[in-house]
DNA sequence: GTCTATAAAAGGATAGAC
DNA sequence: GTCTATCCTTTTATAGAC
């Protein structure tokens, strides 16, 4: 443990953000609200970070980065434990989702919701190219490895099922503080069960070319517009 | 009908506001901006609808609500249709996914980023009660029509995969944009082909209790800290 | 209903003493 | 490195003329 003061203020401002951009949104979390719960000054964070584009950038670093690269470290595990083996779907997607899920479950109070600020700095727009190149090679190469592993898929439509599987983790991780089982077993039970599903969607062979709408002649009422004809209750 | 340009104003501050609120997120969209690209007044907005909270809800319940009374309809139909019969898993899919993204595909500029903007009203905290209670009742009754069609599941295994599903769909609309096929069919194609990926995972019988862990030994590497950190509460 | 002007508050950022 | 004080900008919201 450093004795330093430093360290323990920039851990501090970062847990803090972590913890309010998490909960209300990065753009609606104020500096100001930061330092007052992190306990430390006002101006604190323009010495230690800069801006506040800088300060998001550090969290990235110090979470999500290292996340990322565990989840590609896994990758690089199982390609070369297999051999010429074909890979478990159930285990590719451990590997893909496994180390968000453990490091919610693991991080402190700062990133209780991993789960909703990954989905934060996804959707609000915040000009980390950095951070979006990453998450593009890690697509892309799961991408590769579930089209390996399932050869009739081809790998637009691998991905596209990994997309699918984000957003589900993002729910789990979303919710999973409402468990009512025990927190910890309770996601890692749910985890497995996500799993489960997921694994069963990918297996599914490519659908030939089924054509279906995804809305009724008279949707168009779901607009909010005309179509008052023909409805029966 | 009317020709009161008091009805316009209103629609186009609403139009405006969507588009905006789905691009930048509610919070860092300022209600200058929405009077701004309406091209109308400053102050139009607090005549109209009162405040910010007041204006979306006035987008919930022009566009939200409407949906999700046709999701309920759907599943109205589904049941009244059926008898019986046990419904068709995808076809329950279709009729709760199908309504999001057809009015994604049917409503104009304003809302070409619904699923954008259903995730942020989901995600950052906006306090509109009644909402939330309508997607909790949506939620609710598609989770018993699941379960009652898949018998093994049980109602919280199926509501936990309805939410897998959601976070699909979001993906999904997130996404349609960036489609390389015509706009309008590939996005029909690709519901379809996520409805068929998450109807075989939905009917993936229940998984009994195997027990795996979501991290490998070495997962504290993940959070950037090392391992002889030692227990905590 | 629409506009201009402006009040009142909050946010990001910095300077300079300690 | 930390603190106080402050500047500047943006934002919500309202008052009042037209």
């Amino acid at each position: 443990m450093s004795d330093h003061k430093t360290k323990d203020t920039q851990d501090r401002i970062l847990d803090s953000a972590e913890l309010l951009f998490s909960e209300q949104g990065i753009a609606a979390t104020s500096l100001r609200s930061i330092t007052q719960r992190a306990g430390v000054n006002t101006a604190a964070i323009h010495y230690h970070f800069g801006d506040k584009l800088a300060l998001i950038e550090a969290i990235v670093s110090r979470r999500i980065a290292p996340m990322n690269r565990e989840r590609l470290k896994r990758l690089d595990e199982l390609e070369a434990a297999g051999g010429h083996r074909e890979i478990d779907i159930a285990e590719l997607l451990r590997a893909y989702l496994g180390p968000v899920v453990a490091a919610q479950a693991e991080w402190g109070e700062g990133a209780r919701k991993l789960g909703a600020l990954m989905a934060r700095l996804r959707i609000e727009q915040t000009d980390i190219e950095a951070l979006f190149a990453h998450f593009q090679d890690l697509h892309d190469r799961y991408a590769k490895a579930l089209a390996r592993a399932l050869p009739e898929l081809g790998k637009d439509e691998a991905g596209e099922r990994l997309d699918y599987a984000t957003g589900a983790m993002i729910h789990l991780l979303m919710h999973a503080h409402e468990s009512s089982e025990s927190a910890a077993s309770g996601l890692e039970q749910r985890f497995e069960r996500m799993i489960h599903f997921l694994a069963a969607g990918f297996r599914a062979p490519s659908e030939p070319n089924t054509r279906h709408r995804f809305a009724n002649p008279d949707v168009v009422d779901v607009v909010g517009r005309v179509a008052e004809q023909g409805a029966r209750t």
